[in-house]
DNA sequence: TTGACTGGTTCATTAAATGAACCAATGGCT
DNA sequence: AGCCATTGGTTCATTTAATGAACCAGTCAA
């Protein structure tokens, strides 16, 4: 493996669970020798990517990051663009947005805003990021993905510890149908109990789902009404925000869409 | 020099000027050998640091860093403290208001936040960070360290061109003995034009200047009467940012805030 | 066709990463 | 006091992984 990797690796240890470790504690965690995780941090501290308190010796994740985030958030054209219409969207919602990339069967944050009336601590990678089947975003994703992406996510193994769930395939397939029948998914407490979400799709240029986006809220705020505000909102931005990452909604999605959020609208 | 510290130089690469880089210009850029820096930049797509355009093969800034800047923001006391006083200003000034803290001589960004209703675009290390000396952030700090923090800050070597700063000593030093007598610093056009700032000091636990506080401004949106609102506001809110970062500012320089703020509130 | 560009790959050489053993300091606990 | 289990950190012989000159293959313009 890649020193690289190796490196990357120690950074992915740091999480909303345990943001402070101390070299001791990554050793544990890795299993690895302490010389050479000893100087990984080291280099990792140099660059800015952990900083070191001095007084405790414990590790966290360092500066370099926020500016290297910024830096892309800036500078990539998609995150630019999907940037703009995320923050629309989070302030007329008044809930946290954000927008996932499938990479591999995982999906990562391209950006997310939180509008700052409410704050809802939503966070992600505790201890791995949960299979598609488990959220919002990954079961918009799949509902609009052939069927073949579901096997296949079904097969991938994964770190993240299902909290009890015995992946049903066929009442998964059922619950797809009806997602990809109303045009938006939706989760309740399922990734952490008092907040759900609502998810829809965003496809790329060729009419494929690459990406999601998705609005948490909490679950004590959002009734059947709330939950269909912010479902309509989503399809609403949709298209928007499809185009913004270079891509487009195709006919029957967007048809579906369309009607539903004419309906919430009312 | 580790494997780390050479992939971490790539990242360095991708700026505001040049966001977008293929291989060629990354061996261009680092004079460095071809099938090494592949490798590299193979590795960092991999883990997500950088990603590459499918179609032109020009590699990015990749989403992991959004990610991992994210459980930063969330996890690390001093950035959530830090995070709401900064949000708070900058609602109220109406303007970018970023904290930054020393590395080396170097002043990196450990938070930010625009209000929404103007946005000003300001970019920072097209080139390398600038020199202490030639931004509000850095006169900020410099008057209020011991002088022979300036003496090694001209020292250093930077890769940053000045774009016409001859750093002269004397006319420096008065210009950072006014800086200590009214409490903050100021810089029109200097780093970028059109562009104007107001900074102060952070102070740590003991009365020393370690970071830095500074809104941006359009010099365009900013008379002498603009500057000095929003230096009172920074000047104001200077105590609460130490303490946030776990410092105190020295008895001196509040009672200079403390009169100037107070002064500017009539 | 040629030549100058791309991005990417191979494999012998070498330099850098590795890890068992070792310090030094701290903090309980008898 | 002494002792044992911690902690973070370092050394240096060994080995593994990084390196780079040369090489492919594709693209574009002259």
């Amino acid at each position: 493996m890649s020193t690289i990797a190796k490196a990357f690796e120690l950074l992915e240890l740091f999480t909303d669970a345990r943001p402070r470790l101390g070299l001791s504690d990554v050793q544990r965690l890795t299993a690895r020798d302490k010389a050479t995780l000893h100087r990984h941090l080291v280099a990792l501290e140099k660059i800015g990517f952990l900083e070191q308190d001095s007084e405790t010796r414990a590790y966290c994740l360092g500066p370099t990051l926020t500016r290297l985030a910024g830096m892309r958030a800036r500078t990539v054209p998609e995150v630019e663009m999907v940037r703009t219409v995320v923050d629309a969207l989070s302030r007329e919602a008044g809930e946290l947005v954000h927008v996932s990339r499938l990479r591999g069967f995982d999906l990562v944050d391209v950006y997310h805003a939180e509008h700052h009336s409410h704050p809802v601590r939503v966070s992600f990678d505790a201890y791995g990021l949960p299979p598609l089947f488990a959220t919002a975003s990954g079961k918009a994703f799949l509902a609009f993905s052939p069927a073949s992406k579901l096997i296949e996510a079904l097969d991938v193994p994964r770190t993240w510890v299902t909290p009890e769930n015995p992946p049903d395939k066929t009442a998964l397939r059922d619950e797809l149908d009806a997602i990809a029948r109303c045009g938006y998914a939706r989760s309740r407490d399922t990734l952490r109990t008092g907040v759900s979400s609502v998810a829809i799709p965003l496809f790329d240029a060729n009419h494929v789902a690459v990406a999601t986006c998705a609005i948490a809220f909490p679950t004590a705020r959002g009734g059947v009404d709330a939950e269909q505000r912010l479902a309509g909102l989503l399809m609403a931005a949709g298209a928007e925000m499809s185009r913004a990452l270079g891509g487009d909604v195709p006919r029957n999605v967007q048809d579906i869409w369309t009607a539903n959020y004419e309906k919430a609208a009312l």
